[in-house]
DNA sequence: TAGATTGTTAATCGATTAACAATC
DNA sequence: TAGATTGTTAATCGATTAACAATC
């Protein structure tokens, strides 16, 4: 393995790389072939020195005056990050959410490729939701080991993501993403990563009361 | 307004509040009177004392040998963000990702009510989505101004998300939550909260190349 | 050449952690 | 009382920012 992939990023730092790479595939599709980090930087409202930062865990190098190289960046930041072969992944909870996440082709763009979809709802099973065919939720860890599927996403209610995600990690799942608001406690051998959409909610509340509040009249 | 709601607490510390709120309702539920910071952190991974620092922020106090009472406790997270009263909202994209939010239970339990639905497409018009109603985006800011609605979630594409927000603003919206991939540029007046699900994909990516990449074999 | 940009090294800032007195 | 927990104050750690030489 090359020696900057494996420097390893701060969590601000790469939580930032997948929005400098939407950037720069646009750019891309726009027929650019250069791309400073000052111009990055003013669309994302950050500062150019952060920007620089952060590319520089992916092992890039620019050239003065003139910036990166659009095509490099993004096989760079791709490379970095592990998208740039396919992943196999099942999805685990087809309600609102899981539903949604079938149908989010974005996913497809990162070459996370869904594979399989499962529920414990018998009136779900042999039914596609987008594509995706869904099965018992029985049969996913004989589909897990069968295709040696590493990444699950979970999608299910907080009291079942727990044991869900136990019998997950015995049938070979390595990673999850987790869109349960449980944290889940896994063996060393397992990552996750938790979304919780009531932190930016949270985050969103607390800037408005203190927008209103610091408003005349209040 | 009291002194401790002025505190204003640091990102990490308001996103991890919601966390903190969900476990403690369940204790509530479940009948406990008292919670301990040892408690919290150890269902969260986390160490006690963040857990202490971040509570201390909502003028919170515990007391020694015993902890916090549950009570007072929620009382205090939902009053520091804003989540002690309803507030009305309105929904901009009826798309995949629209649909499951207008679906999910949790906002209700945050007391945020989605009275509105709007969405370019003329066949949505008219409909009902999970008992939310769905009308014509050129409606948005009339209906914005005439229920005088401060709080906008956006799921419309990414092309769309600035032109949606201008228009928004202008008719009366003080804060957005920004499901769509791009970094709105808005007045100082109006405050905004960008969710990035490609962040999260990113950092657990990340993490998971570099778990197999730790392993004999590699 | 002049000026813009990269990339390094050092300084600052803020968040996390440690230490410990207070208290129930 | 002994022991667990709170909450403050100080120390550490890591991320951001500043300064600046190198370079195209």
């Amino acid at each position: 393995m090359p020696q900057h992939l494996r420097r390893v990023a701060k969590q601000p730092s790469v939580q930032r790389l997948p929005a400098y790479l939407r950037l720069i595939k646009e750019l891309r599709d726009l027929g650019e072939e250069a791309v400073s980090t000052t111009y990055l930087a003013e669309l994302l409202d950050l500062q150019p020195i952060i920007v620089r930062k952060d590319l520089s865990v992916t092992g890039i190098v620019g050239r003065p005056r003139i910036g990166y190289d659009v095509g490099e960046l993004v096989a760079a930041i791709e490379t970095y990050l592990g998208w740039d072969q396919v992943r196999d992944a099942i999805l685990v909870g087809v309600g609102h959410l899981g539903t949604a996440l079938l149908g989010y082709h974005g996913l497809d763009d990162y070459r996370l490729r869904v594979r399989a979809a499962f529920d414990t709802n018998p009136a779900l099973a042999g039914q596609s939701v987008h594509n995706c065919p869904v099965y018992p939720w029985d049969t996913a860890p004989s589909f897990v080991s069968a295709h040696g599927i590493q990444l699950a996403i979970l999608t299910v209610p907080a009291s079942a993501a727990q044991a869900v995600a136990d019998t997950l990690a015995a049938a070979g799942i390595r990673a999850f993403w987790n869109f349960s608001p449980v944290k889940l406690h896994l063996p060393p051998s397992v990552v996750a990563h938790q979304e919780d959409l009531t932190a930016g909610l949270g985050v969103l509340s607390l800037k408005l009361r203190l927008l209103l509040a610091s408003e005349p009249g209040e």
